[in-house]
DNA sequence: GCCCTCTATGTAAACGATTACATATTTGAG
DNA sequence: CTCAAATATGTAATCGTTTACATAGAGGGC
């Protein structure tokens, strides 16, 4: 493996000069220059960036934290943060880490010394106590409960969302309106929950637990969720799915069951994944940006990073 | 930041000790393992794996160049990949790179000091070149054409599984089966293609150029090509995408147009996304075991590691 | 008492870069 | 011609670890 200083004893040369030749930092002569750049290329000399970061004390990576997730959402919040990322010159450290406050701890611990910052998700309610970590690095919260704002966070207006999607379905004219809910520890799916709940109330309309599915956020979870659902006496007119995928697991159940959506049956979702639009009939989804998201919450962690916050 | 000289000053011990302590090599005394363990704690001491990988010459971390890629094959191979690489004690370094071969190779050039090896997945032709790149670390290939097998390198079987795939279509009676392709830079698309063709040839059947329309593996794309189709004079009874993708796009223009699937129609895809069996009717797709090929990828590439190949 | 073997600890040299500071050479103004 | 400023280069410290080697004391067998 070439190091630089393989490269200064070909050139016959101080390594000084050649890092000043290969960073453009200080002056070199156009002679020396051309030498220099000519036998590094011959060398295929690659810097070290570990090497590198250690003396610069910075890495050019940001770490990112995720809880096991499927389907599009991940994929589209990651391309948001990789495109942010490698426009600022930045690489992507990412790690599935549990989503309980050990879990993450520890993974931000490992991040030390090898990312400049890290961007969080942790869904998980018991993260709260993630406020006052120890942070060595730079934090960004996504999708996390937030009470006080001693770290920067950023979430989506699930509670808004939700309230909105449901008084949506009632101007339509339905009265019982199933929800199927996300895990009761994800603090997403806490908050769709309680904005379905507070738009049922503000429509003076009975909160039917019967009504309220247990679901993990996939796609099997609604399909089940809908095979309980159609079995209840009292049948419900509109399923409010907490996120897309159970949405479209939802939709299958209720087509094998030969039930009509959505003259017999109303079903919503919520993420808006590109996928939605191309189901039948086009899902209609609570929108969230999703690559923004991503987009977002880099650009937060680079503020973060350059102002030393 | 407190680093291990901070702890070896405050325990009155040298960082040798400490270092041994951390790291549970050479002989240490326990009241000193101890003495040393809290003091650590306190301190919130959190090594810094930059410097230690500098010295030791291991990352600990895996390098993943992806192509821009949509839907739920992204997930699910990262998925594979990073439950691999965490079982044995690594990370993922996670870049998006242009396809073309100087894009892969700038982009494994900046992996030197940061990635102990590399997975690179890049379908597009051009990289054939990538065979003889000045592999500075181990690389393995995922989904790339590889003649030679000078480099470690992982592939679906496309041509079979279409050809399987479209021969079952025969065997049910069609005889107008359609292709959606994928980009003709594409290597797995263009062996999906192959596989179509040998298919119909083994069956007697003439191509019809008609019949083969232009994708990019996205919904969209699935889309406005069945739009294509169906306004043909000569309609196509079946149609075979190169992805799922563009089979549920294809799909959703099918049902727009009220044409029913599969009497009217037939549609068959590739790489049996999760989500496949949530369509209507189930999307029939030909199986790729994408969260196998992710972990397989690793563990390849891990294997090239340690026995330093 | 001597020597050998352990065990516990310390010293200092790496790893591969960057960069402050020092030095030498050139240039130009006066 | 002299001196200062600018330019080109080199020397060596530094980043935070690990680890080979050195040292020192303890214990034990003879």
């Amino acid at each position: 493996m070439v190091t630089i200083k393989d490269v200064a004893r070909e050139a016959k040369m101080s390594v000084a000069t050649v890092s000043r030749v290969l960073n453009g930092s200080g002056p070199v002569s156009e002679e020396t220059r051309r030498l220099i750049r000519e036998i590094a290329g011959r060398m295929r000399y690659v810097p070290h960036s570990g090497a590198r970061s250690l003396i610069t004390s910075k890495t050019q990576t940001l770490g990112v934290l995720l809880p096991d997730l499927y389907g599009e959402f991940f994929s589209e919040v990651i391309r948001g943060m990789d495109d942010t990322a490698q426009r600022n010159g930045f690489h992507l450290l990412i790690s599935r880490a549990y989503a309980d406050r050990n879990g993450i701890e520890t993974a931000i611990r490992a991040m030390r010394g090898r990312a400049d910052g890290v961007v969080a998700m942790s869904p998980d309610l018991d993260a709260e106590s993630l406020l006052n970590l120890p942070s060595t690095i730079p934090v960004v919260l996504l999708c996390s409960v937030s009470r006080g704002n001693k770290i920067d966070s950023l979430t989506i207006q699930n509670c808004r969302g939700a309230r909105e999607m449901v008084a949506h379905l009632i101007s339509v004219g339905h009265r019982r309106i199933a929800i199927i809910k996300g895990s009761p520890r994800n603090y997403d799916a806490a908050e769709r929950l309680r904005g379905y709940r507070m738009s049922l109330r503000e429509a003076g309309i009975t909160l039917d637990p019967l009504l309220e599915r247990e679901g993990d956020f996939t796609e099997a979870a609604g399909y089940s969720a809908v095979l309980k659902l159609i079995a209840l006496k009292n049948r419900p007119t509109a399923i409010f799915a907490a996120n897309d995928s159970m949405a479209i697991g939802a939709l299958s159940a209720l087509r094998e069951s030969g039930i009509a959506v959505p003259e017999e049956m109303a079903v919503a979702g919520f993420d808006d994944i590109p996928l939605a639009r191309y189901m039948d009939p086009p899902l209609s989804s609570v929108h969230v940006p999703i690559w923004e998201l991503g987009a977002k919450a880099v650009e937060l962690l680079l503020h973060g990073i350059t102002h030393k916050n």
